[in-house]
Parts: structure tokens; sequence; C-alpha cells
DNA sequence: CGGGCAGAATGATTTAAATCAACATGATAC
DNA sequence: GTATCATGTTGATTTAAATCATTCTGCCCG
């Protein structure tokens, strides 16, 4: 019964993270177009299909998009997460046919702005170009972080980075004090994204658990026991990492 | 001794690779711009490290670079290729940290324009506002492309998936006739562009070579004598690929 | 309440690709 | 000319992860 909520903690109160709006840092004008914008989703949804035709920027208010790929097979790799705050601009070259599938993984709303609105607001409000900017330099380095994985990393170390990269995002208390947030994935979503088999996920967070690097409880809702360890694990500088993919708030 | 030119066809002649400039579609006055930050690079250079301040926009006006990550370890990732014409802003959230490390692949020169000129730049001209946008959407594409096979793909899909692309990028003819381009890698390199040992990508060559698809010369001289074949087995539509990943031209 | 179902856990087996090893080729250096 | 080195080729072996198969769990619904 999470489809309607973002994060929960343990004892199922939203956690710190949906109680602060990324999106605060905007001025209000700002926000008001947004709101302007708005629609709401539900779970499971599909936004839009990738290669159809798109013709508006999308900035999620609330809930958790998956930006994903497929082959004819059926075989499907997520590209990446849209949480709130973020801005997804999907056009290829072309400037129209849409790179990637967009689908809902919870409940949420999102604002859709069509691209000569989308260049009138960034034209006329230099905070939201520089968001806008911020935000595409954390999309390629998280893009980067993973894709080094997926060529050449263990799944121990996939698992670990998507772990980390999550607490981070969802900007649980990372250092010091023991993270713990819900992730709206099954464990299938999560090999999606890090190229692994549901199995095998399952496998290595189970063995996780067992090492004392984590805690699993319902679905997906996770506790970070040894920070220290998953870092270790996923190879990264923690500190590092956040002043990479995380906007730096003013 | 290919390190001082680009591209070459079989007979030592530059091909029209070489010959027709990306840049030309962009006015003079941006191509004045552009030369006026020049400045030559030399096979093997390493322009920028991973983690290092950066605080230029860089643009490829000759040669080719590529952008990387790595592993303590000392396994590569190679995130990308920029080529001529191509605009790398490598900085992550914090607007000045690089994500990748970039390094030259052939002598060439490039221009790196600081941060407060690119801005006055982009603000100034429209095309360049629009050029840069764009190629943003064909990078998009291209690595949201590669990540699907990295993370689902097998590895003849990885290496037909990587041929199709340099062979569009190269804006060798890729529908009708035969398609024929030099790349200035060694089977390492591209195996650490696809996520494959140097052993499987030769291997796996070797059988696309012995099955008539392609023809090697010298070191990776490639001639794509059945290119339908080819797109079978990356799974892509060439046709729509290109629109994707290519900047469409004036 | 029991049936059906999606997701998760776990053991057994297969497989794609890595690794190891040996050798070939061509370029450069001495 | 010969030594050296990087690159590529090919075979043999190992290994990480996929796949297959089964059981378990909690959940929704008639």
């Amino acid at each position: 019964m999470y489809s309607d909520v973002l994060f929960v903690d343990k004892n199922g109160k939203p956690s710190r993270a949906v109680a602060s709006d990324p999106n605060l840092e905007l001025s209000e004008r700002v926000r008001n177009a947004f709101n302007q914008h708005a629609r709401p989703f539900h779970d499971g949804a599909v936004i839009l299909l990738e290669n159809d035709e798109c013709h508006s920027v999308f900035c999620v208010l609330e809930g958790w998009l998956s930006l994903s790929k497929s082959l004819d097979e059926g075989q499907t790799q997520i590209i990446d997460f849209a949480l709130p705050g973020d801005i997804v601009d999907p056009a290829a070259a072309d400037g129209i046919t849409s790179s990637v599938s967009i689908e809902a993984l919870t409940d949420g709303s999102l604002a859709a702005m069509p691209y000569a609105s989308w260049e009138r607001m960034t034209a006329e409000w230099p905070e939201l170009h520089r968001h806008e900017h911020r935000l595409k330099g954390a999309d390629q380095a998280r893009r980067a972080e993973r894709m080094l994985r997926l060529g050449k990393g263990t799944a121990e170390m996939r698992v670990a980075y998507a772990l980390l990269e999550f607490c981070i995002r969802l900007g649980t208390v990372c250092d010091g004090g023991t993270p713990e947030f819900h992730i709206p994935l099954t464990q299938q979503q999560l090999g999606d994204f890090i190229g692994l088999s549901s199995v095998h996920v399952c496998r290595t967070m189970r063995r996780m658990v067992r090492n004392g690097i984590l805690e699993m409880t319902d679905h997906m809702n996770i506790k970070v026991l040894d920070g220290d360890g998953l870092a270790q694990l996923a190879a990264v500088d923690r500190r590092a990492l956040k002043g990479e993919i995380l906007p730096a708030r003013a």
C-alpha cells in the first residue's frame, strides 16, 4: 500500500524525504508556473513511449518516474529515475523524438511544459536556467557512474552503488547515523536498473544483509547499518559523490 | 601512423568525414569565437582528469577525444567519444567537478571556453544555444542506446551497435553503398567502450568478418559489407537511429 | 475462509564472457 | 638486421551471472 506515498520509514510515517520539497529553493513565481502545468499521474501509468513524439519538458513535482528503453525481445533497461524536483527533457537530437519511455512508479504529479513555454521560462528566469544546468550536471554524473559499473563492476558493486545513489538522492542523512528509506521498486526493476537478473539482485542483497551491511523489511524498506562498508563495496567516496549528483542547495 | 590524421580510406586518402566540417552550419561569428579559444592537442594527451576542477566548455574542432571513468583497480569505462563539432561540458552537479576524464585519441584541436564566455556566447547567439541543445539531445540518445546494450545486450549486439554508431556519426553513407571508415581505437579501447574484454571484441569482430558482415584491414579500417545484417545484430532501425543521434543539419 | 497471484528466496544447472596462455604481426628503436 | 614492444589472434579453462525450477510469503478478492 505504498502506491500513494513516496517514502515511508519503518513505522509507516512519511520520511523527511517527502517532507522537504526539492523545489523549495526556487522562487515562488517559478513554482507557480510549474503548478499551472501540473497534472497528476498514477502508479504504473505510461507517461510517454520511447520513439514517440514529445513536445514538453517535464518537472516531477511528486512521486517517482522511471526512464527506460527496451529491446524487441522485451528486455528493459532503466536508464534513470526521476524524483521530485527533477527535470526531464527526453528529446533526442531531432528535438522531437523521445529517447526513452517514461513510466510512473508511484502516484504523484508532474508539470508538463511545452517547449515554447519552457524556453520562455528559462530565458526569463535565470535562476531556473541555472537550476536546470545543475540538474543536467547531476544527471550526467549519475549516469556516468552507473555506466562505469554497468560495464566494469561486479554485481555487488552495482547494487551497492545503486543503494548509495538512492540514499543520497533521497536526502536521507548518509554520514553518521543509520540512513533508512524506501524505494518503490521490485527486485526485477532494480535489476533492470543495474543490469542484473532479479534472482541475482535478491542473492546479492541477501548477502549484504547477512554481512551486516543492510537491514531489509517489508518490500524494499532499507536500513543502511554500515555506510562505510557499503561505500567500499560500491567503490565510491560518499562525500565526493554527494557533491557530484546532488544539485547544491542555495 | 594514423596519429595525425583523423580518418583515412583504404587508399590512405582523407575520407569525406574529415573533409566536411561539422561546424560549418554555424555562422562565421560563432566559428570565429571558437577559433579564438582554439588550442591543439596530441594523441594520448590528457586534457582533464575525472574529479578535477574544470572551468570551461570544450568544443572539438578536429580529432577524437574519449570521455572515460575508471575504478581504482585500473579498469576503465569509456562513457562517450567526442568528435569534431561536439560540445563537451564535463561538469557535475556542483558546476565545477569533472564527471569524466578527457583524453585525446588522435592529434587535433579544441576550443576551451571559460564558463563565463560560454554563457555570454549562448545568451547572445540563439543559433549556438539551439545547436548546443540538439547536441545534448544526441548525446543523451546515444548514451541511452549504449546503456541499454551494456545492461541487456550480447557481445555481438554491443559491437554491432558501436560500429553503426560510428558509421552514422562519421557521416559515412550508411544506406545503400558500402560505408567504410577508420576508428582510431585499439580493440582494448573498443572493449572499454562497450564493456567487453579485448579478447572478446576480437573474437566477435572476427566472427562478423567470417559471416560476411564486415571487412577489416590494417588496424580498425572497417568496411560494412552488409549494413542490414549489422543493423539486425545491433537491434536498431538505422534510419530512426540516424535521426536520434545526428543533430539535424540546417 | 480458501484460492489465486505477485514478489521474493533459494537450490541446481547452464552459459556467455573473462581470464590465462601462447603465438603472430608489424612498427620502432638501437 | 635484430631486439623490443604494442597489438591482435586463437585455443583452453575458469567464473560470474543467467536461467530454470521450486517453495515461501503476504495480499487482495470473491
